[in-house]
Formats: C-alpha cells, sequence, structure tokens
DNA sequence: TCTGGGGTCCTAGGACCC
DNA sequence: TCTGGGGTCCTAGGACCC
C-alpha cells in the first residue's frame, strides 16, 4: 500500500494570550507572565483565595512547574514573582483574525479550531511551491509551513509553531512537540513509532477520565493502547474505539474536517452559530435569593445581547448550577425562538424554581442560548419590543455591556408594560 | 493544590407520531 | 383494539477542547 503524504498542518501560536499581552507591553518580555481570569479589582477587596485559573502561562512560568488550567492560587503558591493579568478576550481576537487570513494566503483549505489553533490543507499545493532546492515534496511543504511561521512572527508579531503530518490528530500532537517555535514533520509510516512512547493523554480525544481509565486497565502510553485488545479499549472508548486506534496507527483520515464530524458554521467574526452562553462563579458561594436573581438577571441580558448582536434568536433556553459541593446540574427548555431578556428572563426564573432543590449554597449560575436561527428584522421593524432592544443596544454597542442596566428582575409576563433602564454613573 | 469560562459533540431515555 | 418498529424532538448529563 502507497503511504501517505502528510499535507495535514496544525498551526498554533505559542502562549497566545501572554504574547499578545508582550507585543502592547514590551517590558513584559523575558519575564514570567500569568494570564488568568480574574478581575484584579474585586480580587484586591476579597480575603479569600481566587478562584481564578490559568489561562495561559509563559515559559518563564512553566520552569516553575505552572501550567495552563492550574488554579490560581496553586499558581501563587509556585510562583508568587510571577506578573498576574487578566484575560482580555476582546484585545486577542483582533490578532487571530489577522493570523488567519495571513494563513489563508498559503492555502484555500482551512480550519479554524480554536482562538490560537487552526488547520491548513496543503494537499495538492507541492507543485505550487516547489524549489529546485527541495529534496522532495515533504521537504516543499515543511519549507512553506516554515515561512508561514517565520510571516506570523514578522508580520504580526507573534509566536507559532506547526505540525505536519497525514491526519489532524498526529500533526497537532506533532505541533505540541515542536513547541516552542518549532515545525515539525512527521512522515507517512512513522506515526506509531512517534505516538508510542508518549503517555496517553497527548492525544487528541483522551482527557482526564479516558486516562484514568486507562491507566486503570495498566495502559500508560499511546503505544499500549494501540496495541490493546479492542475489546478492552471498548470499555473506555465505546463506539469511538476503531477511530481512535486506527488513529494511532496513523490511519485516521487524511482529510481536513472528517476526523470530528463537519465544524459549525462560523460567521464573519470566526464565531460559531452552535450556541451562546454566559456563567458566572460566585466570589463566594451564596444562597440569597436577591444575589442569586440579579447573577441570573445579568447573565441573560449579556446572552440576549449577544445573541442580537450576531441576528439569531434561541429555541432552547439552559440554566445551569452548581452548589457548593460541586453536584452540578442542567435544567432547559424549548421556547418560540427569541432574543429578548423581557421573553427569556420569565423562562429562566422557572428554570430556577424547579432546578433548586436543595437549601445548599450556589456556587456558579450558568446561561446558555442554544438550537439558534437566523431571523427575519424586517417583519419586526416596528415592534415595540424589538425598538425597546435597539435603543439599548445602540448605548452597548458604543459604551460596553455594564453601561446599562435593565430593571428587568420584576419581569414576568412577556411584555412588560413599563421598561426601566437605569444608567450607570 | 479544591476545581474558570466559552464552546462542541455524544449518548440515552421518554414522548409522540406514523 | 392490540402490537410493533422507526423517526424525530426534547431534556439531562457528561467528556473533551482551549
Amino acid at each position: 500500500m502507497a503511504l501517505v503524504a502528510p499535507r495535514i498542518c496544525c498551526l498554533d501560536l505559542d502562549t497566545f494570550f501572554v504574547s499578545v499581552e508582550r507585543l502592547l507591553d514590551p517590558s513584559l518580555q523575558g519575564k514570567p507572565v500569568i494570564v488568568g481570569g480574574f478581575d484584579p479589582e474585586r480580587a484586591k477587596d476579597s480575603k479569600r483565595p481566587l478562584r481564578g485559573v490559568v489561562t495561559a502561562a509563559s515559559y518563564e512560568v512553566r520552569v516553575y512547574g505552572v501550567r495552563s488550567g492550574m488554579s490560581l492560587t496553586q499558581a501563587q503558591e509556585l510562583a508568587p514573582h510571577a506578573i498576574y493579568l487578566p484575560t482580555r478576550h476582546d484585545v486577542y481576537t483582533p490578532y487571530a483574525k489577522q493570523v488567519r487570513e495571513l494563513a489563508e494566503n498559503y492555502t484555500p483549505l482551512t480550519q479554524v479550531a480554536s482562538i490560537d489553533e487552526m488547520f491548513l490543507d496543503f494537499s495538492g499545493c507541492e507543485r505550487l511551491y516547489h524549489k529546485p532546492c527541495d529534496d522532495d515534496a515533504d521537504a516543499t511543504i515543511e519549507r512553506v509551513v516554515r515561512q508561514l511561521t517565520d510571516e506570523v512572527q514578522s508580520r504580526i508579531g507573534l509566536p507559532s509553531s506547526a505540525g505536519i503530518a497525514t491526519s489532524r490528530s498526529v500533526a497537532k500532537v506533532a505541533c505540541g512537540l515542536a513547541k516552542p517555535r518549532g515545525v515539525l514533520l512527521v512522515q507517512g509510516g512513522a506515526e506509531r513509532e512517534l505516538l508510542a512512547p508518549l503517555p496517553v493523554r497527548k492525544f487528541p480525544g483522551i482527557g482526564p477520565v479516558a486516562e484514568r481509565k486507562l491507566n486503570a486497565l495498566g495502559l500508560m502510553t499511546l503505544g499500549e493502547v494501540a496495541d490493546a485488545d479492542a475489546t478492552l479499549l471498548r470499555k473506555v472508548f465505546g463506539s469511538t474505539t476503531r477511530a481512535i486506534q486506527r488513529g494511532l496507527l496513523g490511519m485516521g483520515h487524511h482529510e481536513l474536517g472528517r476526523e470530528r464530524p463537519a465544524f459549525q458554521e462560523y460567521d464573519s467574526f470566526g464565531l460559531t452559530l452552535g450556541s451562546i452562553s454566559h456563567e458566572h462563579t460566585f466570589l463566594e458561594d451564596s444562597r440569597d435569593p436577591a444575589r442569586v436573581e440579579g447573577l441570573l438577571c445579568s447573565l441573560c441580558e449579556r446572552v440576549c445581547w449577544r445573541a442580537r448582536g450576531r441576528g439569531v434568536k434561541a429555541r432552547t433556553v439552559t440554566l445551569k448550577l452548581r452548589y457548593t459541593d460541586f453536584q452540578t446540574l442542567s435544567r432547559s427548555r424549548t421556547i418560540r425562538p427569541s432574543a429578548s431578556e423581557f421573553e427569556v428572563f420569565p423562562v429562566l426564573r422557572q428554570l430556577l424554581q424547579r432546578a433548586r432543590t436543595r437549601p445548599l449554597p450556589l456556587r456558579l449560575i450558568g446561561v446558555a442560548l442554544s438550537n439558534l436561527g437566523h431571523h427575519d428584522e424586517q417583519l419586526e421593524l416596528f415592534d415595540e419590543l424589538t425598538q425597546v432592544h435597539q435603543a439599548v443596544d445602540e448605548v452597548r454597542d458604543d459604551h460596553g455591556f455594564d453601561a446599562l442596566r435593565v430593571a428587568l428582575s420584576k419581569a414576568k409576563s412577556k411584555k412588560p408594560r413599563r421598561t426601566k433602564f437605569a444608567r450607570r454613573t
């Protein structure tokens, strides 16, 4: 059987959030920097430990064992001297967009996987890029990908790494091995050898739960999983066993978009049409109904505002609760398509009543809109509710979400008689 | 060392319809 | 009236990713 050529490239920005912060403040260069999800202003007043986690850690701070996903409390114990910065998604997004646009000049077949990661398919591009200096077609692709990462650095100022392989999964693993600022090409047929010594967790799709189960079966490395009996593995992976094992042998699908079902639709801002959600963990667990309802209201307004900004309405509303003992539950309901807090909030209140069966304090509240669809604004131009939303959204689009708070907590009917607004000072 | 926030996808049972 | 099977929607929960 002829070997498949490695033409799938995974491009990942190294410590992306930290790199952007350094672009904006060069004095952070070479220093231990941690970007984490917390509000320094609120944290200052709290005597409790911080509740956020590390979103991005510079290589200077990884030396001390700090990793992304780790709690900030733990990070502070390991690296008290590090510089802690809050996560600023809106600041990073334009940089991610620049990288995407640059990468799209290289091949028309690209897929965005996350804010700092994308896949490129170079199938059929070998002759287009070939130069006499290249030993073979693989060398051509490797050289072109190096040129891409160099260009991301020189034009945008961001360090990146890339992995090239015959499938998405292996390209992603290779990219991880290439970091920082590296490019690694895995030749067709060499996949198994590359993966075999790695811990099981390194393969995309194997998370903490599968890792625990595999380790309990005595399987510690990807090589051991590749060799394991499929009947045994079915206890861990169920129906995806065959796909995982084939992937480990380098026999995964050799085109983009096949290893995972089709990607969600992306709008012009690179956002998916799938769902919109917001959740918040209290600085201190609370059972105060006024606080709980106040947060629920604010989360509801946020998701509805974002849905209107995208011109979509939701058919499914979901409430998520996490109790102080970490028990997490969700309650959802199908509604007439809506992006109005005046319609969504009463539903959320009912869901809250239904879900709040334990007297324990709450740790987290979340709100999600899903089953999203585009709606026809023309039909609603003169609708009273639409006009209210337009007025509110105009202020918020100019001055940010927090510029206005809508007094919603008394909203019980679908269309309130009177709407009160309070402008924040 | 108690565990964020924004997502996607998958599974599974029950309701309902044909 | 009884029985069965397939398809689809709704709801809840969970794994995984960055």
